[in-house]
DNA sequence: AAAACGCGCGAAAACGTTTTCACTGGACTT
DNA sequence: AAGTCCAGTGAAAACGTTTTCGCGCGTTTT
């Protein structure tokens, strides 16, 4: 016998519409339904206009489940970062989605916090939700990712970095303009003394913004002794800790460049905590400009990244790739950064400026302090 | 003909394993091997084991979609937010999405900007992926929403706001604590100006903690007048415009209270953009703990809501519902709160500070202030 | 005027599962 | 010793779509 228990519905029979409802409802067969929904053009206008009366009228929604099924086609995208708790994070996830949205697709989200049993998993429950293609936002991925992901073809787009297997796109950002324009910042304002504070060496990203430090400095004359480079997480945490170290150097930087905002916000909460005034006596420069670094105090000057552009090539990469046109593939998809000068940058003049650190005062930028106080 | 062309996987003929594949590689019919995956006992434990061999040794995974839909269970869960800018919304995420995963379920993310033409949007798309239940953690919903919900009897959990339909849970959050404590705490300091900033009015929660700032003061004696109550938007943008609003009133407050950490943030931000110290002119304390309070400048003095409990409560409760046991229904989830005294709160000792206002310094929580320059 | 064509539509197969039902054989109960 | 029951299994229905195939019919081409 059916069961019949569950009709705890309004009224006993309202069920969910069906296709076939709405087919018998507006007098035709399920596969002209089908077809009026999904716009195929091959229905007579009138035909579908009753249709899609009958369908509004049931208040008809087709079921993703079975259309999924027999189309093969999931229309979920997963996107895989590697902390949420990163406001960078929400805010790509917020970009990439609108567009995802906005084209029918949803998405799914996998928060790897930097551990790879995580990673596993998450790359098995996007699997097993067949997404049709995943846009690894992690900024570097350990291998076993890209080999777990690479062996069912679903097409995969990266930051940064590149494999060269069919169906795998790669946005590559770059990180050297923004990052040579904040040394240049700093340089011009009169710092010599620069330190970096670099994210995890398993990220790809941070490695890379790394090298375009060194080879920034370099290129301005600069030797960057090594302990000036320390390594951070890309977390608050991180940024505290690295700047506590960097200020125990018996000769601390008068400038401090963050492979992240997070950490820039850590060091700028460690040098208040020790007495330091930024950007009197140390300068400091994130990168990423989420939209809290507006906010911080003083207001963080930093590297953009513009997250929007980052989600749109990131889409339109996997679309392009799970459309099959495999041909056009290897367009290079370029991110571009660019300095945004805030307020916690200046000349050193302060406790940790040195002697042999010519001041040159026309260089600040020069911003209004509203009502500021003596 | 059946079509072949799409026979780029690396053998021509290497599919995803079929439950057929795996039925005929361990000598049973897919019933039994269905049987097996979903740990039924009615199925002997050696054909148990030669099954789970051949689906090993075939990399069977089963379709989620093809589960679905014959089972009516997408395993999905929604989760509706306001904002996931906000910091405590990805927190919340982590937490929920966590518990959801370790039960076996995916979670989908809704995030409404506010926007009610996005929530239907949300709404939409969740009902249409079958989601078991939803999350709604919005804190405060236009009842648009809940109609549209309630329609179709998918198990729901609001936060504050509690709809007497069945199939549906609210969690209350015990703002008064919290927030009276915070009161306290300033009125022992001698603070005896202190203004609120709301959050919007379409959020029930902002209002439940406009009530109970309102009470818990004149629990204690003071009276706020009109204009100590201004209304923000649960931002880093409201929090700086009501600042400077409430900075423009001929006797501004001593002590600030917030509707949550972002409104913090900014009033900190105004603070410090008009030459006001935190905490020595102004005190001021947030609402909700998001990590990041810890790292303000100075770190945020504000009241916690833990969001794990949050999440912990919300999922059980729709399980619960969603189990279908609607009996067991109408337990209250309580949500505790608590102060949590970091450094943006002192004696108002400063420019805002009034002769009427008697100094009582020894209230001063002693908190250590590393290398405090001169 | 006959043949060819194409348009609009319906019947039915397919998608990969879960679950019901019926069937077997052996172990109990009487 | 016969009947009853139960554990283990398989066949097949169902889930709600998309899509292929074929069919009629009106229109164009030869």
């Amino acid at each position: 016998m059916p069961r019949q228990k569950k009709s705890k519905s309004k009224r006993p029979g309202e069920k969910r519409a069906d296709i076939r409802a709405v087919a018998a409802k507006a007098g035709v067969s399920i596969a002209t339904v089908s077809r009026t929904i999904n716009g195929n053009n091959k229905v007579e206008t009138l035909t579908a206009r009753r249709v899609r009366e009958a369908a509004k009228s049931l208040g008809y929604q087709p079921n993703t489940q079975a259309r999924a099924l027999v189309s093969g086609r999931s229309h979920m995208l997963g996107v895989m970062i590697s902390d949420i708790t990163n406001p960078f994070f929400p805010e790509l996830i917020q970009s990439f989605e609108e567009i995802a949205v906005a084209n029918g697709y949803e998405i799914m989200i996998g928060s790897t916090s930097h551990d790879p049993r995580l990673i596993e998993g998450v790359i098995d429950r996007m699997l097993q939700r067949n997404v049709e293609g995943v846009a690894v936002m992690t900024f570097g991925v350990e291998a076993s990712v890209l080999d777990r992901l690479a062996s069912r073809d679903v097409p995969l787009v990266f930051i940064d970095v590149a494999p060269n297997a069919p169906g795998m796109a790669a946005l590559s950002v770059d990180y050297r303009f923004g990052i040579e324009q904040a040394i240049q910042h700093l340089a011009v304002l009169g710092h010599r003394r620069i330190a970096f504070i670099a994210g995890p060496r398993t990220l790809q990203s941070a490695v890379l913004r790394e090298n375009a430090f060194i080879e920034g400095t370099r290129q301005i004359g600069l030797k960057t002794p090594p302990e000036y480079i320390v390594r951070g997480t890309h977390t608050l945490e991180g940024g505290t800790k690295a700047m506590e170290e960097l200020l125990r150097l018996p000769m601390p930087p008068t400038a401090v460049m963050c492979s992240n905002d997070m950490t820039a916000i850590g060091v700028l909460h460690a040098a208040a905590d020790n007495g330091l005034r930024v950007p009197e006596d140390v300068s400091v420069i994130g990168f990423d400009d989420v939209h809290i670094a507006r906010y911080t105090i003083p207001p963080l000057t930093t590297i953009q990244m513009s997250c929007k552009t980052l989600a749109v090539s990131a889409f339109s990469a996997l679309r392009a790739h799970a459309k099959g046109n495999v041909q056009s593939a290897p367009e290079r998809y370029e991110i571009p950064t660019q300095l945004i000068v805030r307020r916690s940058t200046a000349i050193p003049n302060g406790a940790l400026a040195d002697l042999n650190t010519p001041l040159q005062r026309q260089a600040l930028p020069s911003r209004r302090v509203k009502g500021s106080k003596s």
